[in-house]
DNA sequence: GCAAAAGTGTTGAGCTTACACCCATGT
DNA sequence: ACATGGGTGTAAGCTCAACACTTTTGC
């Protein structure tokens, strides 16, 4: 069996809840994806993940890392994890090259400078995707759903304070349903996932009542429930 | 940053629910992980998973299977599917080497002939692990953990057709905690993940009522219930 | 008849969604 | 006052664990 020298290379699918962009609609937050687009072929002109080769003397969450800070302030990524890797042989064009993709995750209110090629992307309306990063992404959001469920996971999508409702929001966004505000609250506050700050938000130019702020216990990666679930409704 | 050529090889955690090897005292089933025994050094005498490096023109999973085939009958894996990378620069002594880890499923009534360096080990009292294989078996039973909830992957435990008690066996043995025959049969009825064949079992020397037989409705991995549960008791 | 193993019925607990109702604030 | 958004209480549903009880076999 032969063994040519294979290349590895890291991709990451960093993931943001963002105020979509229509000026004048109601603008709902929606859960974005950083992309890059090609200037040179191949696949030029077409969007592709953040990442690169793996350097010699990296583990592949450095190489990440280091891949990152060329596109967002790393400072931004609260959580990043490892994903499945993709082998096949013909993959990407050239020497052979085997991917290992991760799954990052950038707090709501923060808008690190891109460069000018890249940009964030809502979820739901990918533009066309080089080689095999289509897939990818779709992968990364099924990870990110599940763990939402049953790890506190949210603290690394959500500003450190927060009312119900911007969390609310922001869940809703990642998993694609809505969500009830209230719901959240108890799920969350069971777990101790979340704990109130005593503090309050100032009441928006309609009025209504000040909101509580929140925000999460723990702001390191932890499984709070193993069996628990946010179900759609319905 | 300079790039040095690495090196990939893939390595297979592969379970099988046996009974133990006590010859007088009751035999429980319990679950068993496939090792080797290193003949030469490095960590000579040490126990370590099947696998090695990746081939030009195979993509992980062909790579898995054809390293498999030196150890085990192929046809006895009954299902396989990719876990973490493991990176570390170190790992291993030598080039700097990259390991992708799977999981691997062998139904239990088989009993496959191994090379004389290979055994199957009780997961709750592994012998010396060689480099960082320890941790390897722990991430894939995890896992299989996981998965016996809400997929229908313990098809690729059980025999073809099998009783109740003996499912309840493979799952006990296979979560670490015992499993009432009675819910499971129930919840995994209600998904139609099991169905009965219509033919039932002959009673043991000791009487008994003959149980029915029972085959898994499809032999393909499947979620079947995103979020099920099957929790240890207490 | 009696022990052994399998299968059924029933209860109760835990967690979740859904939704009606009450509270606090700005104009 | 009233509209607006936030928060609480409560009911209903689903799933699962626990366990007593019935059924079917061998000796």
């Amino acid at each position: 069996m032969a063994h040519t020298n294979t290349e590895h290379e890291v991709l990451a699918v960093v993931f943001q809840v963002r105020q979509g962009e229509a000026p004048g609609a109601r603008r709902k937050p929606a859960l974005h994806v950083l992309l890059w687009q090609r200037a040179l072929d191949p696949e030029r002109g077409k969007w592709s993940l953040p990442g690169g080769r793996l350097g010699a003397d990296e583990d592949l969450t450095s190489s990440v890392r280091r891949q990152l800070a060329e596109k967002v302030d790393l400072r931004q990524v609260a959580h990043l994890e490892q994903l499945a890797v993709f082998s096949a042989p013909d993959r990407v064009p050239g020497p052979r090259t085997i991917a290992s993709t991760f799954l990052g995750l950038v707090p709501s209110p923060a808008t690190p400078e891109l460069p000018p090629d890249t940009r964030w992307h809502p979820v739901s309306d990918l533009p066309p995707m080089a080689f095999d990063h289509g897939p990818m992404v779709e992968h990364a959001h099924n990870r990110l759903v599940a763990k939402l469920s049953y790890t506190n996971i949210g603290f690394a999508l959500a500003p450190g304070e927060f009312a119900l409702s911007t969390l609310r929001d922001i869940y809703s966004a990642a998993l694609g349903h809505p969500v009830d505000a209230t719901n959240l609250q108890r799920v969350l506050e069971r777990r101790h996932v979340i704990t109130r700050t005593g503090t309050t938000a100032r009441s928006g130019r309609s009025g209504g009542r000040p909101a509580a702020l929140y925000r999460f216990a723990d702001s390191r990666y932890r499984v709070t429930d193993e069996f628990a679930a946010l179900r759609p409704p319905g």
